[in-house]
DNA sequence: ATGAAGATTGCCT
DNA sequence: GGCAATCTTCATG
């Protein structure tokens, strides 16, 4: 049974946490692949500068103004993927949770077929360990953006992890975001392997025109 | 219409 | 640790 909407119905900070340990299962004609989530982050609506809701509703944001528990899914850097859950924030929406890392505990063939495409390996902690990583082990992309993950109808489903199992969390700043850098804001399971590595923000260089320095 | 940056990843040394 | 790949999105004139 998918997880109930009322769950995603607070905001993104409360959620993140409680997300940990939960399960994302995507159904495919090529089958099914589940991963118990890891690593999270939370992002803030119209308040938070790294959030892509910040500067208001746009084309590509409008699933994050709309009800919770659906997935908006972006697509970044000319080749990635990545996908949040929407929950509610200040003004009744707009936040939302970015998935980062999860393990796979089902269909890791295909996980693994996916990240491959045929060449190459994959460790098992390493298939999901990403927010890139864990949208392409999935199979997820922009045809799923807007997608109602607590509904059992859906393709891509959020459901309740292990009651029994408690985890311990931890807590630290967002990754790669170069504004609120400092709100500790990302959360994942304490000493799991699938867990990202931590990057501060990367500026890129730019191309510069006429690039060889004059002097000489 | 055009320019700049981006919630990343993989491969190189 | 550092940089290339690759294209969509948003702000500005």
């Amino acid at each position: 049974m998918p997880i109930s909407r009322d769950f995603f119905a607070r905001h993104a900070v409360a959620v993140a946490p409680d997300l940990l340990g939960c399960v994302l299962e995507h159904q495919t004609e090529a089958g099914l692949v589940a991963i118990e989530l890891t690593e999270v982050e939370a992002y803030a609506g119209r308040s938070d500068p790294a959030s892509h809701a910040y500067r208001g509703r746009t084309q590509r944001n409008a699933v994050m103004f709309g009800p919770p528990g659906h997935a908006y899914v972006y697509f970044t850097y000319g080749m990635h993927f990545c996908v949040n859950m929407v929950c509610l924030g200040e003004g009744g929406s707009a936040s939302a949770v970015l998935l980062r890392a999860g393990a796979i505990i089902a269909g890791e063939d295909l996980a693994r077929a996916r990240r491959t495409r045929g060449a190459g390996s994959v460790a098992a902690r390493d298939l999901a360990r990403g927010p890139a990583r864990l949208c392409q082990a999935l199979g997820i992309d922009r045809s799923l953006d807007g997608a109602d993950v607590c509904s059992q109808d859906s393709s891509l489903r959020a459901e309740a992890g292990h009651p029994a199992r408690s985890v311990k969390i931890a807590t630290g700043p967002r990754v790669g975001v170069s504004s609120a850098a400092d709100i500790p804001w990302r959360f994942w399971v304490d000493g799991d392997p699938t867990v990202s590595a931590y990057r501060a923000h990367t500026p890129r260089l730019r191309e510069v025109p006429g690039g060889s320095s004059p002097r000489g």
